[in-house]
DNA sequence: GTCTATATTATGATAGAC
DNA sequence: GTCTATCATAATATAGAC
């Protein structure tokens, strides 16, 4: 028994280190997060995490496609929905789904929108690979969605989608001033709840109110 | 004559750190920038970044405290506006001001996301001396707004303040990132308009459509 | 796979000349 | 007010033992 006592599962540290990279560079961007203090919330040392990532470019990395894997598998998943049928439908559920999932996954809104500000290589490589492909997913959805009446005509969709991304996602981002100045928990289930009836209610109109 | 030319105005050394800094710790968040690139920006040396502001924290400070000022000047203005005098009024005012405000100040909404994200000192100050009155300056207004039946009601203020801001803020926050994966530069007059007319569309009905 | 030790470079801050 | 030089610390990355 050669190692202490680390975690259930044998050798999950790559997956663990991940977790802690992932928290790391959302909390401080990718210049701020320390590789040390990964080291240190993934508990191994510093010497093993260049060991399996190579280096901090890598890791920042392979977080990033972690966390818009994630995103993209959840995406996939709605527009195979079978609710998903008519374009009110649709939005519907990729509204609520999108504000399931940033509550759920604040490292990914905010390494995203601390990345995405960025002039620089790694702004290219994240928008060029992830931000792009669901962009051009999203936009012709918005489209058809404007032409049946279903949302606001008349906007350009490029704007549309940054407009919809900052409403559901800004609290969430922002969840521990929110906390602060607001005395409002954006990660509990009933502030969750809200804020994707209240998204739903401006985006698409004053229907279906459904209490759970 | 001992200095180099350095700027048209005698010494106004301490404004253009301020400038650098707030350029700098948008782009890379506190612990991301570098005294010494903030130096380097403002065309001066390490020491005399200092000399003026004693640390990277009261720099920070000083910086943050430049932005906000800014804000509630703004702010102010808009609410003593003779136009403002009925609830949609001032709420499409308020609006079109926060959309130019973001669009010519990314530092601003750069900054105020980078930190509103984080636990810790830095955001409870910026939270309990900036944001809170903000906040609490917009939050009847918005409650009024609703009772008239300006806004959609049946939203909690909370959730409807940080729905506005991120639908007015992420195009510009995420700006690079924008160019890249649409093609628009947000920071472009014709977009700015278009943004403006886009969140007063969704937030006050589809009224008052004027053409420049 | 994991750790310890070390090399190298950068950082924030200070001291002191001009 | 402004600069140069330097200190102490902390960062990433690497080498090598187990």
């Amino acid at each position: 028994m050669p190692r202490a006592i680390r975690s259930e599962n044998p050798s999950d540290t790559p997956e663990r280190i991940l977790r802690a990279a992932l928290d790391a560079f959302s909390e401080k961007g990718f210049e701020g997060a320390r590789t040390r203090d990964i080291a240190a919330r993934a508990d191994v040392t510093l010497g093993l995490v260049q060991y399996h990532f190579g280096n901090k470019e890598k890791l920042w990395k392979s977080a990033v496609e972690r966390a818009f894997g994630d995103l993209q598998r959840r995406l996939d998943r709605v527009l195979a929905n079978p609710h998903a049928r008519d374009e009110r439908g649709l939005l519907r559920l990729l509204l609520r789904s999108h504000v399931d999932f940033v509550a759920e996954n604040t490292e990914f809104i905010r390494i995203m929108h601390d990345e995405g500000k960025r002039r620089g290589p790694r702004m290219r490589w994240m928008a060029d690979r992830y931000v792009k492909p669901l962009f051009d997913k999203i936009t012709p959805l918005i489209v058809r969605a404007q032409e049946k009446g279903v949302l606001l005509p008349g906007i350009d969709p490029a704007h549309f989608v940054y407009i919809m991304v900052g409403a559901v996602g800004m609290i969430f981002h922002q969840a521990e001033e929110c906390k602060r100045v607001a005395g409002l928990d954006p990660a509990s289930p009933s502030a969750i709840a809200a804020h994707g009836r209240a998204v739903e209610a401006l985006f698409l109109g004053h229907t279906s109110e459904e209490k759970p």
